[in-house]
DNA sequence: GCATCGAATGTTAGCGCTAGCATTTAAGGC
DNA sequence: GCCTTAAATGCTAGCGCTAACATTCGATGC
């Protein structure tokens, strides 16, 4: 009286169409029709339009958890980021994302908040999906991020800074020589007096290192310094800048960590009633879209952060693709993008 | 010479631990390492840590592709979303994210540029993953996006937007009575001459009716309208009020369709020396988290972003464990807050 | 002593797909 | 015509895991 078909039936049937049924009504085997979807290439033109119009009839829609267990190419690439809501991450990544989805590449994404226990537990969770590729921020991971990802044996690109070490291969720019030529800059500006106002991840405090020192090596010392909590806000901006003025920093130029940081300063700075730049000067970080449009408009840090996801998906997929690159350290650069801020 | 163990291994091997692995090291069946990651209240104190040992031991990473195809259960979340760059979406998908991965679930953000057409592309390949749920902004699908969904038979929430026939359940607010109530508002501070500038998308447009249909209802046409294109900017904004006041719109108030585009606007209208709000008052829309803090603050529309993507993972959590709602429109609510700009 | 029961563990049989061959078919060469 | 070769298609055997049921085991009651 159970469901005892003649070609007996599973107790366990989903009910959803798969890859025989598409085969039954197309009167091919199995493997033609997984051709038909994955190599289409190597069916006779006929075939194709047969199962194709099976496929359309049934709506029959592939099971990428089956097709990945049996092929060991799960089609996804993870991703960890240390926040979304932060546009530049998030841009990067919608490059990132653009150029493997045209690969057939889907995008896992993980928010790390700036936190390495946070990555590692992101990463140990991501790795059950068998991503064929991963994509970091940062080049600082702990030990068993490291050895989960060796154990993964995947590819993987860090990004966002640079170091003669990758894991595998690192796309970013130098936030030393960054720190260094804001700097230079400034000083080549005229500034004496010159304040710092910075966040606390990685990559801001080695500009930060890198930016006292190359000041120091000029004769240009006690450097006023403010620190503002992750991850950087409009607010923060302006609380900064408040805290350097109102601890005696008079006439100068600020480096923020980042533009937002800055875009708030600017709102702090008009408040006061400060004429800018003449009073006060700041340099912003990560040229967002806005910084030309601010008034005044602001001078900052330009890096590319759509080449950044673009050639970290590029390096990816080559060597997915086993293709022979011996570049694994790619450096995008920077400038200095001067406006009417500084 | 080849490779013939007693117990013939695949000519496939992966060489990576598996399940069965840790199994054999333990000294138990697949099925109890199985029950000590899945259920470990099933399987008895002692067979739990010599289980749990052989895992460390071998740094075994579960398989949830073999899993999600044995069990039916992907535990991934897909979140289709109009743009990550844009801070408000990304937001509402942090916390979304946060609460699902507390309960085990990863979700893979899909963004679709506010077409539909790419909407139904992200759709259709994310449903090959099996989600267990999914999360989509806004209410209008087209019918090939409707029946994709039906066909998965997973439970689905639309978000940002409101409607009283869900998909299957909704988590947003009205747009419609945004769009009044900010009306309402500036006619009440004595407005009389009022200005549009908005992007184009569904909601934004469906603000914009209710916005000047409310506003003729008392007597005041010829809004001046300028539509900016997506996705909406800083430069955007300036370029928006500047359209507005080449255009002879004196001194008046303008609604928003974004804080960014507010923001923007900020600019232009100090770039021209204009008072706020005296000689121009500007109302937002999002409440972002600077809006509070620009130079003068931002009059604009609060909606809660974090609530929005708590209650649709609630929601999702609650109908892929089958307990019983009824609930299907859950009205987050709006707020407008007053500050200097109007 | 033996039936009864619940807790712990194991066995079997796939989930839906594809790699790696094997086989069939079509196309050409002389 | 028959042989050779390449193109098209099919068969077998899993990928690594878990649902469903079966079994084992010890504790308990009478």
């Amino acid at each position: 009286m159970a469901t005892t078909g003649t070609t007996s039936s599973s107790n366990r049937a989903s009910g959803s169409i798969t890859l025989d049924d598409v085969a039954k009504i197309a009167g091919v085997s199995p493997i033609t029709v997984s051709r038909v979807l994955n190599q289409p290439e190597k069916v006779a033109a006929k075939t194709l339009e047969k199962v194709q119009h099976a496929i359309a009839l049934t709506g029959y829609v592939p099971n990428l958890l089956a097709g990945g267990l049996a092929s060991r190419k799960s089609r996804l690439i993870a991703a960890i980021v240390p926040s979304m809501a932060n546009s530049v991450y998030a841009e990067t990544i919608t490059f990132f994302s653009k150029l493997l989805r045209e690969s057939g590449y889907q995008v896992l994404v993980g928010e790390s908040g700036f936190s390495e226990k946070q990555e590692e537990s992101l990463i140990s969770a991501v790795l059950s999906r068998r991503p064929d590729g991963i994509f970091l921020t940062g080049i600082n991971h702990s030990a068993l991020c490291r050895r989960l990802l060796v154990g993964a044996n995947i590819p993987v690109v860090e990004t966002w800074d640079l170091t003669p070490t990758p894991l595998d291969v690192v796309v970013g720019f130098s936030h030393e020589r960054i720190g260094q030529a804001v700097a230079e800059y400034l000083i080549a500006k005229g500034h004496r007096n010159i304040g710092l106002v910075s966040a606390t991840d990685h990559r801001a405090q080695i500009r930060q290192r890198a930016f006292i020192e190359m000041l120091a090596k000029h004769g240009i010392t006690g450097i006023s310094v403010s620190h503002v909590p992750l991850p950087t806000n409009f607010k923060a901006g302006r609380d900064g800048l408040a805290d350097l003025l109102d601890n005696g920093f008079g006439k100068g130029a600020v480096f923020f960590s980042s533009d937002t940081l800055a875009q708030g300063a600017l709102a702090e700075a008009q408040a006061r009633n400060l004429a800018i730049p003449d009073q006060l000067a700041l340099v912003g970080f990560g040229d967002q879209p806005y910084a030309a449009y601010t008034y005044p408009s602001l001078t900052s840090v330009r890096f590319d952060r759509a080449e950044i996801g673009q050639r970290a998906a590029t390096a990816l997929l080559s060597r997915i693709n086993d293709e022979v690159t011996r570049e694994n350290v790619i450096d995008v650069g920077f400038e200095i993008v001067e406006r009417q801020s500084c």
